[in-house]
DNA sequence: ATAGAAGGCTCTT
DNA sequence: GCCTTCTAT
């Protein structure tokens, strides 16, 4: 993925950074990787049994991060991928074949009971899914976060908002894991963030100026640094045979003048070291355009941009072929995708069935067999309970468990704390008023977004166990990852049934700040709380329902 | 002998 | 992305 081998060759560039030093500004949000890392931890129930509550936890794990963001005062702004780009195809499909042979490998070793193997394929099978990522917009919806999905790719749409003032809807920085967001131009990138909030930051201004072991990018510009990324081999063209980053940096820097790229070209060609396709220089050309001038959604004009204004040069080497960058799309398109309804792959609206899940979900009933195993006694906390109604299995049990209590100073990833609440018995499982957020016309989906596909047959039916929750005057509802104290619980419960004290990311420093935090914000958060409680209420009367007593 | 590319294994909680 | 092996000088 990305440019092979560019982070580590520009790591004398690359200097640690924390997400707090954004506070206050937009930062962009690859999608694509936190989904990635996400799905890691739910890789088998993503393949074995992609509608069971366990297949969610990807977006618990998404919604944590987006959640540290929210913490340290970070506004987020998530983006998708859209339509796949024609010059991609090759890779993709390559893709997709090695992970569908390791579902096809992953089952076969799971009937025979080899459950290590099969995990270890699953996870290599793991992708992500237009469905997933539409059930993630639905629960950013809920949670009022920012995104929007790219017409194509995901890192020119980023690399496009970071080029843009806040004010026009641009972000400072962006995070990700993929190197491509460098060949893009982008201006600022994290890389590596953590749960901690901790990662690796590049800036693309401090690289134009600086020099250092050895390397020196002052003669290059923008342009010409992507042109060495391609030359080192990219997604959409792979390098000539012998050439990497190192090589793409020699050749770039030889000839630093405005003709370079047919001087390094043809010296390249002459090399007899190397043999260069005989279309690699027209490749060359058409991918140098497409990181150039990607085609990206613009949100004011509610249509599609160029990542960079065409120019006529460019226009020369494309001898007009503005397909390579992805067919136009109609403005009432465009904006159908962006703002997650329409599937940008198959041009459909996505199904209507396909549930709106509510943030609530996100507490896996496993953390309820937990609480279960440890008896309430352990788990519980004077300060809040939280009360929830399972809606098949947990009907009689009487327990729960709740958010809070940061305590332990000396962690710096503290106890996520359980707190007492009970199962309430179940009275309606009723034809629950259903979700109707999304009012779409036709047909299913099981579309990708892009590439990486899996058949996802999406239920039309509710699963049976999902958590109901259940409001009470006295009580403030949580949403779940409304706050620290929303999300902590549920994840801070680890798949074996234990607390996994992982509750929230938090360094020894904002554990410190939490008492305050907390006393002063409790009234604003209760009010939030109540008004987003009545309004959940009244759009998904009686689903789902979580109690906090504060 | 050495630099740089290519290939293999890992990644989550 | 990192670590190891391969290959060309």
């Amino acid at each position: 993925m990305g440019i092979p081998n560019l982070l580590r060759f520009m790591k004398p560039f690359i200097e640690p950074v924390h997400i707090k030093k954004y506070a206050g500004q937009r930062v962009g949000i690859d999608a694509y990787s936190w989904l990635h890392k996400g799905a890691y931890s739910c890789s088998m129930e993503l393949c074995m049994s992609p509608k069971s509550a366990g297949a969610r936890r990807y977006i618990s794990y998404f919604m944590h991060h987006v959640n540290l963001l929210r913490h340290h005062k970070v506004v987020p702004v998530v983006v998708f991928d859209g339509g796949s780009m024609p010059c991609k195809s090759a890779t993709d499909e390559d893709r997709h074949k090695k992970r569908e042979l390791s579902l096809v490998l992953g089952k076969e070793k799971l009937e025979q009971g080899n459950t290590a193997a099969a995990i270890d394929l699953f996870r290599k099978a793991v992708q992500i899914t237009p469905s997933m990522a539409y059930q993630l917009i639905q629960i950013l919806k809920t949670e009022k976060v920012e995104f929007v999905v790219a017409p194509y790719e995901a890192d020119a749409q980023l690399a496009y908002l970071a080029t843009l003032d806040a004010d026009q809807g641009g972000i400072a920085a962006v995070i990700t894991e993929d190197s491509d967001l460098i060949a893009y131009g982008c201006t600022a990138i994290i890389f590596k963030m953590d749960r901690f909030g901790n990662g690796e930051e590049f800036i693309m201004e401090k690289i134009l100026e600086t020099v250092k072991d050895g390397l020196c990018f002052q003669d290059f510009d923008q342009n010409l640094f992507t042109g060495m990324c391609i030359l080192a081999g990219c997604d959409f063209l792979p390098s000539v045979p012998g050439i990497g980053t190192k090589r793409a940096y020699s050749l770039i820097s030889k000839h630093k003048n405005i003709d370079l790229y047919w001087q390094v070209l043809s010296t390249l060609k002459l090399d007899k070291r190397y043999s260069v396709p005989d279309d690699y220089i027209d490749s060359f050309w058409k991918t140098l355009a497409v990181f150039n001038h990607a085609r990206v959604y613009d949100v004011k004009s509610k249509s599609l941009k160029h990542l960079k204004p065409l120019e006529e040069r460019y226009l020369n080497y494309l001898a007009g072929d503005l397909d390579i960058l992805g067919p136009a799309l109609a403005p009432s398109m465009a904006k159908a995708i962006a703002e997650g309804r329409l599937n940008p792959v198959t041009m459909e609206t996505f199904d209507e069935f396909s549930r709106t899940i509510s943030p609530i979900e996100l507490i896996d009933t496993s953390a309820l067999n937990v609480a279960n195993q440890h008896g309430s006694q352990e788990i519980l906390t004077q300060e809040s309970s939280i009360t929830i109604c399972s809606s098949e299995e947990s009907r009689d049990d009487s327990i729960a468990f709740a958010a809070d209590e940061i305590t332990s100073g000396e962690q710096r990833c503290n106890k996520g704390v359980l707190a007492l609440g009970k199962f309430l018995p179940q009275k309606h499982s009723s034809p629950a008023v259903e979700c109707k957020e999304v009012k779409p016309k036709n047909t299913p989906d099981n579309n990708p977004f892009k590439k990486r596909k899996l058949p996802t047959d999406q239920g039309k039916v509710p699963d049976q166990n999902e958590l109901l929750i259940d409001l009470d005057e006295e009580a403030v509802v949580l949403c779940s990852s409304l706050s620290r104290e929303s999300v902590g619980p549920a994840e801070s419960l680890d798949r074996n049934g234990v607390s996994a004290g992982l509750c929230w990311p938090l360094t020894q420093e904002s554990v410190a700040s939490i008492p305050n935090e907390r006393s002063s914000k409790r009234q604003s958060q209760q009010e939030a709380f109540r008004n987003k409680t009545n309004k959940n209420k009244d759009e998904r009367s009686g689903l789902l329902k979580f109690f906090m007593r504060l």
